[in-house]
Formats: C-alpha cells, sequence, structure tokens
DNA sequence: GGCCAGGAGAAAA
DNA sequence: TTTTCTCATGGC
C-alpha cells in the first residue's frame, strides 16, 4: 500500500508549472497527467485532482520534514504575485499564466552540476545529462509507471567519473568544469555546508571559485537551492524579455541584473521564474 | 549551414 | 579594465 499525503488545492501551486519552469530538471510527466521527481535522493509523485493535491510515496512525516520546505509552501505567494501583479502590466500578464509557480529549495550540490551543465545548453539536453549522469553514479532509489528513478550522486559517487566519462554523460565540454568541481568540493576547497551558512554576498563568492560558475550560474544556485529570493540571474530568454518590454537601453547582462534588482525588489527572483516561464511559452 | 540554447574562461584589445 | 572568441552538441 503506497504512503499519500493530501492537501487542498490552491491555485499559488501548479506541479505542471514547477517542473516545467526550467529551475529543476528531475520531473517527469505520467500519462495521467501526474509528475514523478527526485530529490534529496528520494522519489514523490504528485497528482492535482479536483480540489486536492496528492503527494504519492510520502506520509504527512515526510512532508514535514522535507517536502513541505523542498515546495517552499511555508511563503505566501498568494501575497507576492499580488504585489508583483501591481508593478506594470507585463508582469501581471507573466503571473497570471504562472501563478501555480513555486521557487523549490533543492540540493545544493545537485544545483551547482546542474547550472554547471546549463551554460549555452538548452533545457532537454541538460535534463539528458543530468539523467545520464545520475543512472550512471547515483542509487536507484524507485520505480514508478515502469520508470526507474537514480539519486544524483553525491561529490563522492561523481567523483568516480573521469573526464571522458563526464564527456560521455552528454555534457560536452563542460566535462572538465564538473571534474574540477566536484574536485574542488570533495576536498572541501570549497565547503558547500558552510555556504548554506553565508551571506549572499559571501556565498557568491565561494560559489565562484568553482569551475564553471561566474555570476549567472550563481544566481541560479543562490536562488534554487539557497532561499535567495533577491538574486536575479539573467539568462538569454529574461534578457530578450527585458530589453522587449522594459526598454532597457544597455544590453549588458550586468546592467540588466542592476536595473532588474532595484525595480522588482527584495522578491526579485520569483518575478524573474514568472517572466522566464512566460517568455518560453510565448514567442 | 548558420543560429540558438538558463555562459564561462581565456585571449586580445 | 572591457570586449571578443571558443567551447560540445542537437534541433531547427
Amino acid at each position: 500500500m503506497e504512503k499519500v499525503y493530501v492537501i487542498k488545492k490552491m491555485n499559488e501551486f501548479s506541479i505542471q508549472q514547477i517542473a516545467g519552469s526550467g529551475q529543476t530538471f528531475r520531473w517527469n510527466e505520467n500519462e495521467d497527467g501526474s509528475f514523478t521527481g527526485v530529490a534529496f535522493g528520494k522519489l514523490i509523485s504528485v497528482r492535482e485532482k479536483d480540489d486536492k493535491i496528492y503527494f504519492i510515496g510520502i506520509d504527512e512525516r515526510d512532508y514535514n520534514d522535507l517536502w513541505k520546505m523542498y515546495f517552499d509552501m511555508e511563503r505566501d505567494y498568494k501575497e507576492i504575485s499580488a504585489h508583483l501583479q501591481k508593478k506594470d502590466q507585463h508582469l501581471k500578464k507573466a503571473v497570471e499564466f504562472g501563478k501555480g509557480i513555486r521557487i523549490l529549495r533543492q540540493d545544493l550540490w545537485e544545483m551547482v552540476v546542474s547550472f554547471i551543465i546549463s551554460g549555452n545548453n538548452n533545457i532537454p539536453r541538460i535534463k539528458k545529462a543530468i539523467e545520464v549522469i545520475s543512472e550512471k553514479y547515483g542509487e536507484f532509489i524507485g520505480e514508478f509507471n515502469g520508470n526507474k528513478y537514480h539519486s544524483f550522486p553525491s561529490p563522492e559517487q561523481l567523483s568516480l567519473a573521469t573526464i571522458e566519462d563526464l564527456r560521455a554523460c552528454g555534457v560536452g565540454y563542460r566535462d572538465k568544469y564538473i571534474f574540477e568541481t566536484t574536485k574542488l568540493v570533495l576536498t572541501k576547497t570549497v565547503d558547500l555546508e558552510k555556504i548554506q551558512k553565508m551571506t549572499m554576498e559571501e556565498a557568491r563568492i565561494e560559489l565562484k571559485k568553482l569551475a564553471g560558475i561566474g555570476d549567472k550560474v550563481a544566481d541560479c544556485i543562490l536562488l534554487f537551492a539557497c532561499g535567495e529570493m533577491s538574486t536575479f540571474p539573467v539568462d538569454t530568454w529574461v534578457k530578450k524579455i527585458l530589453v522587449r518590454y522594459y526598454k532597457i537601453k544597455e544590453t549588458d547582462t550586468k546592467s540588466i541584473n542592476k536595473f532588474a534588482i532595484e525595480y522588482f525588489g527584495e522578491v526579485c527572483g520569483i518575478a524573474q521564474q514568472y517572466l522566464f516561464y512566460y517568455i518560453r511559452n510565448h514567442d
């Protein structure tokens, strides 16, 4: 008998939108419209039906211990989205379109590797590479609807891979970055546990000591693993929507980032997700 | 066949 | 210091 935990459905939660918002690469849609994902070495499925959200494979204790945090359930997205909608008509449309998005609190090490792979890449290929890495170097953790799922490998597990092995996972020229970063993390030259306790500015400096991590990737890691809602990652999609809708004069990434932080404020990271999701589905 | 994808790093200016 | 080139790879 499979464990299930049920809560009331809400407008500010859509597993389809969360899974498709580019912040996570570990969720797959099932034929019945439910989604299955892996996080922190655990398997979960989410199904929204009628007026309820079913978390399949977990019980109330699992929910309180991990998944409530993972889905950022204690943050008031109704209030935040209402606040952001008042900014302007563009953001209002984006929020209405993606109102079920939440910012996931994901594993720091997994985000480090995932967003190293993301550079100059596209989401389907990023997802595929992470899947292969998990199959080869992670652990089998379960099966759902006939699909097998594997945990994302720890630094120790991934350190078994050579540069050539990593290349064979489909990460391209980023193989060396991942290899070098794994060494730096494993030896605690860059200590990920300490990064969790640092201020945002300190954490950014530490993250950028890793290979393949610049400002944009660091922003994504801070936003999607550390809960830093006041970061604003600028990728090619976000740059496009800001230049088009907000008439930015300077088109370099640093200027756009500065403008967005000042304009969207403390929760600019959440605004960024609404905009990213909107532009990717309208153009 | 060039352009693009949740860019970073090295070389050149 | 800032700008330009290169990187692997598949889809279009």
